[in-house]
DNA sequence: TTTATTTGTTAACTTAAGTGAAGGAGTGAT
DNA sequence: ATCACTCCTTCACTTAAGTTAACAAATAAA
């Protein structure tokens, strides 16, 4: 588990032994039951979230329906807006498997960046790789219709559409549980 | 002009004078004109643009039809892919208005960072500022049909509505020109 | 000035997503 | 085992976006 935190990491910056034992030492792990919601709407949590195994969420409450918009799975950072910007959240992020997660508080990093100053390098190059791959992610999605969204989700991360409910790919993929159904049959049907 | 710069970078570090003048002295400052092409797809530029007044667009060419995703306005930061990842670009980059920007290149900026580990910090925060921003747009993308979006620009940017071409702002809310017109003629009748 | 070209609008028609309702399968709780 | 609840699918119907085409207005080019 923990190799996949160092992994992780010498994706961005190289680390000395004792760096590598100064970060596990911290003992950020932590396991998650499915359907634990990690942040509410209106809250204003200092936690970071990174995933080593599982699942989790962002999702909204508009209406009294529920809106997932994103899935942060193995190897995936999530820092809530709410964190940067020291803000209510607007969002909620929640649980979709049983998961192991790294939970960092703000804090806690803003004191690993001043004694490790190759961290404050790796979280810049992590933010502005992150940003220009999701200006892409949403760029495709502009410029697709749902099936097109869907076709391309098959191919980009088919593990997805297994491992998480329907009614929550819809929304992801901007539209209704009903038209996501019968948007599945209708390439079915072309298929065979 | 350069006040402009100076202000932006006083959001996220404290300058000193000579700092200032050291930013300043490097005079990245580029005149251009409407219609330029900054960057084109496949190509492989370390360019980054900072807009001090002007406006710059993000767009693609998809079956020979242009789709713009994105406007980049006064005081808005803008690092292609393609610098990050040191790898073609997969969009084209192209001048709105006359406008007058910033063009650094990532060699110069790592020279910078360097030589002032301030600046370091301020890309991490301005990066991590920008990827929670751009995630509650994309979110807020997803959950909102065609309309919505038009009217949420209306509230948000109304600037935008009125210095940028119709049919790129249809593509920038996702729909088809005719449909952004449709939509307008069916807001405007409900208003009167 | 005249001629192209681009841009925005309108209209008729097609297609697909939204809506509301119903029913079946699976899950969990009592 | 039964009941309640969630989840997924299907259907009929409504609504709005996509498509094709035509045209007027504005802009750029000859």
């Amino acid at each position: 588990m923990k190799d996949i935190l160092l992994d992780f990491i010498s994706k961005y910056i190289s680390l000395t032994e004792d760096e590598k034992n100064a970060i596990l030492s911290l003992d950020l792990f932590r396991s998650v039951k499915k359907g634990t919601v990690l942040l509410k709407e209106g809250q204003n949590s200092k936690d970071s979230f990174f995933v080593l195994k599982g699942c989790i969420r962002i999702y909204y409450i508009i209406e009294g329906e529920e809106k997932t918009t994103a899935f942060y799975t193995e190897m995936d950072a999530l820092t809530p807006h709410s964190v940067i910007n020291n803000a209510p959240s607007d969002y909620f992020i929640g649980c979709v498997e049983d998961s192991i997660l790294l939970v960092s508080n703000s804090d806690m990093e803003a004191e690993i960046n001043s004694k490790f100053p190759k961290f404050e390098l790796m979280c810049r190059k992590l933010s502005e790789e992150l940003l220009a791959k999701q200006r892409i992610d949403f760029d495709k999605f502009k410029t697709s219709s749902p099936e097109q969204r869907y076709q391309n989700l098959l191919q980009s991360r088919p593990d997805l559409i297994q491992r998480v409910p329907q009614h929550q790919l819809a929304s992801f993929l901007g539209i209704k549980p009903q038209s996501l159904s019968r948007l599945r049959g209708r390439i079915h049907e072309k298929r065979s």
